[in-house]
DNA sequence: CAGTAATCGAGACGGTACGTCCCGTCTTTAT
DNA sequence: ATAAAGACGGGACGTACCGTCTCGATTACTG
C-alpha cells in the first residue's frame, strides 16, 4: 500500500556499501559520451571503459541501458518557472531554457530513441513518465498562475495548454532540422498559443 | 537549373534492370514486419528471408535499415486534404486521418527512432526530410485556402500554422502515452489553434 | 634467451576465466565438420551452432578461420618414432602412421589450403610453422639416431634428410590423386632416399 | 563413344563467333591478378572488371574459378628438358628452371588450393592431372634417356624416379617458407635422389 | 575478531544483427 | 550465338553490442 520503501533511505545491511562515488562517475560519463557519440554510438561498454567501472556495476543499479539514460537526464536541473507577472514572457523564458537545455545536451538525438523505446518497453515508460511529467511541470505551473490571476479561462486545461505551448516547439526542435526557435520566433509561437488558449472551446 | 534529371525515367541502359516484382515484395514485407515486430524487432535479415529476397537485392537499393523503413513508409498513401469549405472541420479530418495512419502502421514506433537518427546522419535526413515535408502539405494547403477565402489573415505563415495544428498532437501521439485525441479533443485542439492563427502577432 | 613466458602456464588473473570446456568443445566440433563436410564446407557458423557455442567465443580465441584449424590439428597426437634400430623399418613405419593420420582426419583437404594461405598471412605462418616443425620431428629424430649408430654419415643435414623422405609421401599423398602408397611402395621409396643419404655429397 | 567432339576444331556455326581476343585478355588478367592480388584475393569479378569482359564471359569458357585458374597456368611455356648428357645437371637445369617458374607467377599461392579443392570435385582433377602430368614429363625424359643411356638400371620406375626428384623441392617450395633452393642446394637433393635411383630395390 | 554477504573490476559467454563480399546464374540490350 | 552490363539468390565472413555470468579481491556490517 506505501510507497515508502521505495523512497526509504537504503539501511545499511550487512555486505560492502554500494559505492556513491561510482554512480556519478557512470552518470556523468553516460552524459559526456551521449554529447560526444550521439545516441546510437552510445555504447554501455564505452560508458565502462570510459568510467573505469564494471558493467555488472552499472546494471547492478539501472536494468537497461534506456533506464540509465532517463537516469542521466533525471540529474539535468529543473526548469525554473520564471514569475514576473507577465504570462506570455514567462513562456517564452522557459520555453527558451528549455531548448537551450535540448541543445547542450544530448537531448535531442536521445529522447526520439526513448520515446520510440518507451512504445513497448512498460518498464521504461515506469521511468520515463514521471521525468517527462516533472519536465511538463513549469509550463503548466505559470498557466495555472496566469488563471489564477484571471488572465486565462478558469475552465482551462493544464494539459491541453502545455501541449499548445511545447507542442509546436517539440516539433521544430526534434522534427525539423532547420526550424526557426530564435526568441521571436517562439514569442510569435506562444504569443498565438495563448491567444488559442482565451476563450471557452 | 533543371531537376528534370532527377525526376526523369530511368532510362534502360545496359544490363538486367532491377526487379521492381523484388522491390515491391521487399517494402510490403517491411512494412508489415514493422507492424508485427516494431521497429527494434525489425531486421533486414527477417525481410530478406520472408521477402524470398537476398540482403543483396536489399542493399543494393537502400544504404541502411533506415532507408528502406523511410521507402516503405513513403508509399502510403498521401493524405487527402478535404475541403468542404469549414476550416476547422477539414483540418480536423486530415489531422484524424493522419492519427490513424499512425496508429494502424508501424509510424508510432519508428518515427521517432528515424528522427533521432536523423540528427547525426545526413544521408538519412535527404531521405527524411522530404517525406515529412510531403507529410506537411495538406495542413498547409487547407490553411492556404482559408487565408485565400479571407478566413485567416494574409500575413500568416504555413509552417507556423501547420506548426500549431500538428505539433499538440504529435505530442499526444508520440510523447505521452495515453493523450486524448477523440474527436471531440482534436476539434478543441484545432480550434484553439486556429484562433491562435487569428489577428497579427 | 629463455622462451618460457610462452609456454609459462596462465596465470589467472582478473576477471571470468575462459572456459576449456568451451574450448575443448569448439575443437571437436572443427576436427568432425572438417571431416564431414571438407574444408571448403567447413563454416565458423556450422562450428558456433553445432558446438552450441557463440561465434564470438570462437573468434576471442583464433583470430581467424584458418588458425582455428591448425589449433585443432595441433591436437591431433604426434607421431611416435619407434626405434628398432632399423632404420628403414623405423622411417617405414613413422611414414605409414603419418599417411594414416592425413587419410583419417581432414589433413588430406586442409592441408593444402593452409598451405595457400601461409604464403601471404604471416599471422598464420606464425602458427602453422612450428605445428610442421613439429610433424618433422619423428623422422629427424630417427636419422638422428642413425648417425649416432654409425648407420649414416655425420656430416648429413637432418633436414635434407628429412625432405628426402618425405617429399616423395607428400607429393603423392596431396598431388596424385592415386599415388601408390602401399607398404612397399613407401619402403621402395624409404630405401632409395636412405641410399641417397649415404656417402658424402 | 568418340571423343573427336572436344578436340574438333569450333566449326563457325551460326551466330557471333567467341572472341580470341577476349579469351586472351582474360587469361592474361587471371595471371596478372594471381600475382598480385594472390589467390585469395583473386576474384572472377575483379578479372571481369579489369579485362573488360563480361562474367558471362568468362564462364561461358571455363565452368568454375580453379578451371580459370588451371587454364591461365596452362599457358606457362613447358619446361624444357635439356640434354647435355649428364644427368644430375640436366635434372638441376630443369628443376631449377621449375622453382624460377613457381616463384615468378603466383604458382606457389595458386597449386596448394587447387590440391585441395582437386579432392573433391572430379571436374577440376580432369583439367588439373593432365596439366600436372604435363609438368611433370621432363623430368622423365631426362631419366628415361638416362636409363636408355645405361646411367640408370632399366626397371627404374619414372613415376618414383620423379617424386624422389620433385618431392622434396616441392615440400621445400610450398611447404617451408625458406628453405634453401639455391643451385648448390639443388644439386645436393638431386644428387642424393639420383644415387638413390641407382641399384635395385 | 572471525565470519558473512554484498560489492567491486575484469572480462568471458550466448545470442544475434549488421553490412560486406564473392560465387555462379540470370536477364536485359546491343552486335 | 556472343558480348557487356549488371541484378539476383545464397550464404560466409568478421565485428559489434546487449545483458548475463563467473572469477578473485574488497569492504563493510554481524555474531
Amino acid at each position: 500500500m506505501t510507497k515508502q520503501a521505495a523512497v526509504a533511505v537504503k539501511l545499511p545491511g550487512p555486505g560492502r556499501p554500494r559505492s556513491e562515488e561510482a554512480e556519478r562517475v557512470i552518470l556523468d560519463t553516460t552524459m559526456q559520451l551521449l554529447v560526444s557519440e550521439g545516441y546510437a554510438g552510445f555504447t554501455l561498454d564505452k560508458v565502462a571503459a570510459q568510467a573505469r567501472v564494471s558493467k555488472s556495476t552499472i546494471y547492478r543499479r539501472w536494468p537497461s541501458k534506456e533506464h540509465l539514460v532517463i537516469a542521466a537526464f533525471d540529474r539535468t536541473p529543473p526548469l525554473t518557472p520564471a514569475d514576473k507577472g507577465n504570462l506570455v514572457e514567462d513562456l517564452v523564458n522557459v520555453v527558451l531554457e528549455f531548448i537551450n537545455i535540448v541543445r547542450t545536451t544530448a537531448l535531442s538525438a536521445a529522447l526520439p530513441v526513448l520515446v520510440g523505446e518507451r512504445a513497448k518497453n512498460p518498464a521504461l515508460a515506469e521511468a520515463f513518465d514521471p521525468w517527462l511529467e516533472r519536465r511538463r511541470m513549469p509550463v503548466k505551473q505559470i498557466v495555472e498562475r496566469a488563471i489564477a490571476r484571471g488572465d486565462l479561462p478558469a475552465g482551462l486545461d493544464l494539459n491541453t495548454a502545455e501541449d499548445m505551448v511545447m507542442g509546436p516547439v517539440i516539433l521544430r526542435l526534434f522534427f525539423y532540422g532547420k526550424g526557426d526557435l530564435s526568441r521571436i520566433a517562439v514569442r510569435e509561437l506562444v504569443s498565438r498559443a495563448v491567444r488559442g488558449m482565451e476563450g471557452s472551446v
